[in-house]
DNA sequence: AGAGCTACCTGAAGGC
DNA sequence: TGCCTTCAGGTAGCTC
């Protein structure tokens, strides 16, 4: 999946096209991405006219003029593709022309936006792991309650990580993919910034120096910014909204270079599993 | 309460 | 060529 640099990219791709934009038909090809559509989804948006976008941990939030907002989350293979009639011209930069093959019916092609300037958005997901759903006007969503603090935020400090990562025996590999205190950092941000900051993802997150979760928030920031600043990485299914790949994966220090020479020291990258997912890291430089 | 595992689903890539 | 296994950016929900 994307995540919070990728959901950026595709949050800020999808503002200039949704915008000021009134839906004027929703299809939902099936019942279900993640789950099913809560009830009266495709009424609720039709009709509605989009007031704003904004990013929450990797959700991306679509307000309306009712007040309430859509909710989407990508998943891991969640994509947008903006379709334009033939023959418009003047494009911004984020369209993706509609072209010969350039169709809406692919066999993961699982919602249909139409806008009132003639765009068709359409979401696609092979996977399904992606999400919809409403929020209502007073923005409670109980997704979004139990997400901790906004790593580019004010909000995390050492201070905040301090607090929260005490007497915490996980591993601080599992301590940061943990939304429910830091949200939106995923698997290759942390295996980076844990490289960044001579980190081993092994470490107990309670026995971190104050001085090193200085560091350690200072790498994430510079992680995810040079990543964002870089359109978000494509791996496999990402793309930006406006279809180009985005090119942050060519800088990966550690993230799938098993093997490879440490880019700061004589040591190699090796591979383990953590809860289940691939970890990648140096040993000799990460403690 | 906290930590760790499974399940959800499809497709790509690698080994034989 | 084709079959089989492994792996993939996430996370809710279950166990222990």
């Amino acid at each position: 999946m994307p995540e919070l640099p990728e959901v950026e990219t595709v949050k800020r791709g999808l503002e200039p096209v949704l915008k000021g934009r009134k839906i004027l038909k929703v299809e939902t090809r099936r019942g279900n991405l993640r789950w099913a559509f809560p009830p009266g989804f495709v009424a609720t948006l039709q009709g509605a006219k989009v007031t704003s976008l904004a990013r929450r941990a990797k959700y991306i939030l679509v307000g309306l003029d009712s007040g309430q907002s859509l909710l989407i989350h990508l998943g891991m293979t969640g994509r947008f593709t903006v379709l334009t009639p033939k023959g418009t011209t003047n494009l911004g930069e984020f369209y993706f022309e509609t072209g010969a093959g350039e169709k809406a019916d692919g066999p993961h092609d699982h919602v249909v936006f139409d806008l009132d300037d003639g765009v068709k958005l359409v979401y696609s997901d092979p996977r399904r792991f992606g999400m919809m759903d409403l929020v209502p006007a007073d923005g409670m969503h109980k997704l979004l309650d139990e997400l901790g603090v906004e790593p580019l935020g004010n909000e995390l400090s050492a201070d905040y990580l301090a607090a929260r990562f005490k007497k915490k025996a996980a591993p601080m590999k599992a301590a940061l993919l943990d939304q429910s205190i830091v949200a939106g950092l995923g698997n290759i941000y942390v295996c980076e910034a844990l490289w960044r900051a001579r980190i081993s993802p092994k470490r107990k997150a309670g026995t971190l120096k104050h001085d090193k979760l200085e560091e350690l928030v200072r790498h994430i920031r510079d992680v995810l910014n040079d990543a964002i600043r870089a359109g978000g990485s494509t791996l496999r299914d990402f793309q930006g909204a406006d279809g180009e790949k985005g090119s942050y994966q060519e800088r990966f220090q550690v993230y799938d270079h098993e093997g490879d020479p440490c880019p700061r020291g004589d040591g190699v990258i090796k591979r383990i599993v953590q809860s289940g997912r691939s970890t990648f890291y140096c040993q000799k430089c990460q403690k």
